[in-house]
DNA sequence: AAAATAGTGAGCAGAGTGCCCTATTCAGGC
DNA sequence: GCCTGAATAGGGCACTCTGCTCACTATTTT
């Protein structure tokens, strides 16, 4: 399914990082910028999107803008045999934006966007109801004081 | 900082909808599909845009091809007085890509990347060498059991 | 030495962009 | 009913970018 993952040199690095600085930069332009052919530009970011470097693009809407202004992580026990029909059924809530199965005190951890606190609780009651749910543990995100980057990760191969 | 925070209408979701579908894809191609004007897809376009629905590029970079396969949460427990300073001193480890401030349990939920377990043990030392960190609950990351998704919401107002 | 790999430079037809202007429709306020 | 502003459609124009191909040059591998 994923193709031959293929480790990137320092050059796609400065590509993502360019890329970073300006999603929508054009291909001539990443060229300019980092003093290569536009030939050559073209070959390696296709050979990125075949590499599976690049993810969907939902990771990119804004969850606020679509009026889910609240995150919550909710920590999920389970019968853990039932573990595979349970990521299916939890699957099917709208409000659940990830989740991962987890080593360590939950079986999985589950992100949520909601309106507001009284949506939170509705649906934590949903998580709830799926047969072989044991036990929930909600946490409202505050506030994102680490905003998601990989620029450090970045620039320390740059 | 953030401009006026505009909500979006049916249009908006379906042009969100085609961007997930296809993150390449045109003004051109996009007008064709959701039929309608080029010239209103560059205006909401350039809305959407200015209103901060989208997050930065960052977000669609596979940290698996930089070479860091693993993820890891980390609740962090903290003098909450030394919380700014801690939040500080945490975002100087690059391998810390996203941290939410919490309400809850821990003070912090800190998410992680790393080539592997060991490479987690370091980093979780790190975190507990901060000054004014009190205590840690590291739990990797099994596999993402639901990818990073916003469909089912974009969907629901569809 | 031969072969694979990555990069460059050039070229070209077609597509896309940014920006302009105008006309139409429609909802809300007067 | 009338006016206004917002949203959209449609046309046009200069310019840029894309996708593709080909030939040539390093550089590394075998």
């Amino acid at each position: 399914m994923f193709c031959t993952m293929y480790s990137l040199d320092k050059t796609d690095t400065k590509l993502l990082q360019a890329l970073s600085a300006d999603p929508r930069s054009t291909f001539v332009a990443l060229a300019d910028t980092l003093g290569l052919s536009r030939n050559t530009v073209q070959a390696r970011m296709k050979r990125l999107e075949d590499s599976g470097a690049f993810l969907g693009f939902d990771r990119r809407i804004n969850p606020a803008a679509l009026g889910y202004p609240l995150t919550a992580f909710i920590e999920v026990h389970v019968q853990q045999k039932r573990l595979a029909q349970i990521v299916i059924d939890l699957a099917l809530i709208p409000e659940i934006v990830q989740a991962h199965g987890m080593s360590g005190q939950a079986d999985l951890l589950v992100r949520v966007v909601c309106t507001d606190a009284a949506d939170l609780f509705r649906i934590d009651g949903t998580i709830l109801a799926c047969d072989g749910v044991e036990r929930t543990e909600t946490s409202l995100a505050m506030g994102e004081v680490i905003p998601y980057r990989l620029t450090p990760l970045l620039d320390r191969r740059g």
